[in-house]
DNA sequence: GACCAGGTCCTTG
DNA sequence: CAAGGACATGGT
């Protein structure tokens, strides 16, 4: 990382700051945050909605309820959030990893912050971004989500880092507080919701930050 | 009808 | 390592 890398991550977040305060950008329980981490996965949120509002009709909306469910009850479940049989998978196995390694998500809790993100990466259909979600938004802990639109936009202000290398080079010039990583990952999908998409991203305050 | 969405895995060069 | 494909529904 270059000192200009530095300060133009300095640069987006204090951007990101003037915008305010995102609030509570992903609602639900840790356990919904948990399941929607899986649905979401290429999705866009309302299908996850959908997708969240029928597991709790049918009372599977829990990690426990998924870890017994049998996979075609949780497959027609979450048809709308596509992906459905692969995502049903996954879930599944993140129950698993949950259920019969630490009895629950706020046993999960206590373990330290990088052994558990190591250990959920392991879990098969938890990646990076996934974990890094589950980690933040469901178990409290300071780390920063890195998607396709927080790549996008250090892309177009001249950091030419992604993934764990740009999420260490962003999280050294963030706080170590937990809401303030929330924040900064709702300010990336909310302003490349805004901005980059295909027509716009020449003209947003983030691309002047180049050179 | 084409294109994309708050990714991840697996296979090939 | 980079590139390409599979996975699937719903909105523009």
């Amino acid at each position: 990382m270059s000192v200009s890398d530095s300060s133009r991550a300095g640069e987006i977040l204090r951007i990101f700051q003037n915008r305010g305060s995102r609030g509570v950008w992903w609602p639900g329980t840790p356990e919904e945050v948990v399941i929607g981490a899986v649905l979401t996965q290429q999705t866009r949120w309302e299908n996850v909605e959908r997708a969240l509002a029928r597991l709790k009709e049918r009372k599977l909306c829990s990690i426990a309820a998924l870890h017994r469910a049998a996979e075609p009850k949780i497959e027609d479940a979450i048809r709308p959030a596509g992906f459905y049989r692969i995502k049903t998978r996954r879930i599944k196995a993140l129950a698993s990893f949950i259920i019969e390694g630490f009895g629950g998500i706020k046993e999960m809790a206590d373990y330290p912050l990088p052994e558990l993100r190591r250990m959920l990466l392991d879990v098969n259909g938890v990646g990076a971004e996934t974990a890094d979600g589950i980690l933040c938004f469901a178990l409290d802990k300071p780390t920063l989500v890195i998607d396709r639109y927080t790549e996008r936009i250090c892309g177009c202000a001249g950091i030419d880092e992604r993934g764990d290398r740009l999420k260490s080079l962003l999280e050294s010039a963030l706080p170590d507080t937990m809401t303030v990583h929330r924040e900064m990952h709702a300010h990336f999908v909310d302003y490349g919701k805004e901005y980059c998409g295909k027509k716009r991203c020449n003209e947003c305050g983030i691309r002047k930050l180049h050179a």
